[in-house]
DNA sequence: GTATATTTTAAACATTCGTTTTAATTTAGA
DNA sequence: TCTAAATTAAAACGAATGTTTAAAATATAC
């Protein structure tokens, strides 16, 4: 029967992809409802605010996406030891997973994320400690275990350089793999970045404290 | 004499703090103007238009910082051999230099550069690129000594990955250092997140490639 | 000192944005 | 089928933005 696709679904698909490709703030509610081919007041009606359509857009992500990896940190911590490597290595099949929300689910989702975090930093932070507290413990302690000489503190601005790594080569990453293209001749498709990101990160969180 | 500061450094004074705090797409015409009290329609009579401002705002600093980043990779460049590690450290000396600038200047700086990449991305690399290309490619030379056995596009890739880190750092650094703070007791001067940045970027440019 | 050029000022302009309103239309329940 | 609720539609609102205009004020040159 597969019923039509309701007006609630075409708003969120098409902001969706907008809000990657642009960011948050560039992308209007006009373009939005125009791409969606609905009334620009829907947006208002259905989810009460722009707002309230972007936390939307997140949370169809989130909630498949953060008990998935808390799964693959479960995995790990039955080993016995652990390196930042295997850590950051978790990310990947949760990742992989998005595929199944939307085509292109795990692009969309880093670019999302890359967005929510330089636009609206303070807002997303405090979503994600409310709503996957249990998650972001994990990967905390998955960390600690994996580099135990790391003072707290050090970690903590360590996974937030690892964070700005992410979120900076999703948000230029269309322009980046342009220019590296054009100039080393090698394509890189964009769910390719994380292979080329997750040793780097690794290899800065591992580095010696001087 | 000291001769009376000038409407246009008034406007650009007020216009470096306010986009260095809140991003040039966040801070008005209108705040820059009350801040600097001066008259609104002087921005465009001395500037043109606020992008022609952005860009007088960055060139101020870019015209020191860059030349002084040139002197110190010449230096270097006279070694025998070189690692990741003197190639960052590099940058800290001509940053410190830019207090002569401005009071703050390191940090608006960094800030400032932040936010560009994030909210303006083609054109400051095609800024930079065009008027500081010498550097640019000195600076590609000197990682690639550091770092022969990584391919050129990798070195692309790993380069843009610190930018990365370093832009996300300073857009999100009040916010960050005052949860640090709150959560470690450890408050940290903004001009020393560089610190715990150099060692981390240099840990993740030297990373083996799998 | 006067005329010319430069700068400052206040006001309005033209867009764009998210949101609200009000009426028309469609859907669902009794 | 009739009625009430839910949804869609068109239009306007109110606020904010960068920019332009045209007159007033100031500084500069002769």
């Amino acid at each position: 029967m597969a019923k039509r696709e309701t007006t609630k679904d075409k708003i969120l698909n098409a902001a969706e992809t907008l809000f990657a490709e642009h960011g948050f703030e560039q992308t209007s509610l006009r373009q939005i409802t125009s791409e969606a081919g609905v009334n620009l007041a829907s947006v208002n009606y259905h989810f009460g605010s722009k707002k309230a359509l972007i936390q939307a857009v997140m949370a169809r992500y989130l909630e498949v996406f953060m008990p998935a990896l808390q799964g693959q940190f479960e995995l790990l911590a039955l080993q016995p030891s652990i390196n930042s490597r295997q850590v950051f290595d978790c990310f990947r099949e949760p990742l992989r997973q998005l595929a199944s929300v939307r085509k292109h689910g795990p692009t969309y989702f880093l670019s999302l994320l890359g967005f929510a975090y330089a636009e609206i930093q303070g807002h997303l932070r405090r979503y994600i400690m409310t709503h996957f507290g249990e998650v972001m413990q994990l990967l905390q302690a998955m960390m600690h275990r994996a580099n135990p000489n790391l003072s707290p503190v050090d970690m903590f601005w360590r996974l937030h350089f690892v964070l700005g790594t992410l979120v900076f080569t999703q948000v230029s990453g269309p322009a980046l793999r342009e220019i590296a293209a054009a100039d080393f001749g090698e394509s890189v498709r964009a769910d390719q970045i994380i292979d080329k990101l997750i040793p780097f990160v690794a290899g800065g969180v591992d580095a010696a404290m001087v």
